[in-house]
DNA sequence: ATTTGGTGTTGTG
DNA sequence: CACAACACCAAAT
């Protein structure tokens, strides 16, 4: 079941020179598959052969890999996984942000809509479905796979992704479906500079936020907004999410809503599960929701070792 | 475990 | 204007 090539991850020149976190996409692969199929096994709570095996991999190289992408052991994945653990989180005891939080970390808490300033379009403009708007786009390489960047000039609008290459005229055609009037423009060289620190939320400055334009009806808006008011670490439901836009019955809009998200990762949709703890869905794969929750994990994790 | 009935918003014809 | 589709949810089998 594996496809990736084993190779060519381990010749990346970054990781050898030790630099910074640089996310290989072939790894997002591996740990895909490590992934999801944890995330399949999580009720035998698989230990690291058992992972190892299945990827046809050393344990060694397995444990190593996993770890220094997510910053959790595939062992205190499958624990972070675990349906009670998500439930945990739910009744506002997200243990690892507190424990982060209690260590002292910069800022009070950290809420995205600190580090991401955003301006919703006119109703008019939502309504024109993109017309007269001119949007930037390019790929670039991210921990989740092949990131879409679009940007008008006023922020970045769009954020999708794609499994690999040849998965990529699908998600641009997604996206492009949103704004079918729009006027697109290939130019990865405008989106780098923004791509590049995207997915490095823990660099995020309150001085030089994430400038983001959310393109979509007033309710939209109004969830993906509430959006941002999740913190890192933490999940909340579908239900507590329409109670906060102060529309206690509409869990099943704000599910609709959340799914049409076009800024994924940044508004992070990836926080609402449903009312069980259960991994209800996502637009970019099931997988990768898991992918991005466990590395936010990780993410706090090492914020909480570094502050020590 | 699975079904059922009540939901709000959006896109389509 | 009606109607189906949906990343929901709580209560009742």
């Amino acid at each position: 079941m594996l496809m990736t090539s084993t190779t060519r991850a381990q010749e990346n020149p970054d990781l050898a020179a030790g630099m910074g976190p640089p996310p290989a996409v072939d790894d997002y692969l591996q740990i895909r598959e490590a992934i999801g199929w944890l995330t399949a096994h999580w009720q035998s709570q698989p230990d690291l052969a058992a992972l190892a095996a299945h990827l046809g991999l050393g344990a060694t190289q397995t444990q190593k890999l996993f770890t220094r992408w997510c910053g959790l052991s595939p062992k205190e994945f499958v624990q972070a996984i675990t349906i009670d653990h998500a439930r945990d989180l739910l009744d506002g005891d997200a243990s690892l942000l507190d424990a982060a939080l209690e260590v002292g970390l910069s800022g009070p808490s950290r809420l995205h809509d600190l580090f991401v300033d955003h301006e919703a379009m006119s109703p008019g403009e939502y309504k024109r479905r993109g017309e007269g708007l001119t949007i930037s786009w390019g790929f670039h390489d991210s921990p989740f796979g092949r990131a879409l960047v679009m940007a008008t000039a006023r922020g970045i609008c769009g954020i999708a992704f794609a499994d690999g290459p040849g998965d990529e005229p699908a998600a641009l055609a997604d996206m492009q479906a949103r704004w079918p009037a729009a006027r697109y423009v290939e130019a990865p060289a405008v989106t780098a500079s923004e791509a590049a620190r995207l997915f490095r939320p823990l660099d995020w400055q309150e001085e030089d936020p994430i400038r983001v334009v959310m393109i979509g009806s007033d309710f939209e808006v109004r969830v993906w907004e509430e959006l941002l008011r999740i913190p890192m670490g933490a999940t909340a439901s579908y239900g507590a999410v329409a109670e906060a836009i102060g529309r206690p019955q509409a869990a099943r809009a704000v599910g609709a809503a959340v799914g049409r998200n076009p800024l994924s990762f940044v508004v992070p949709c990836h926080r609402v599960v449903g009312s069980t703890g259960r991994l209800t869905g996502y637009h970019w794969g099931i997988t990768r929701k898991q992918a991005i929750i466990g590395w936010e994990k990780g993410c706090l994790r090492r914020l909480a070792e570094k502050a020590v």
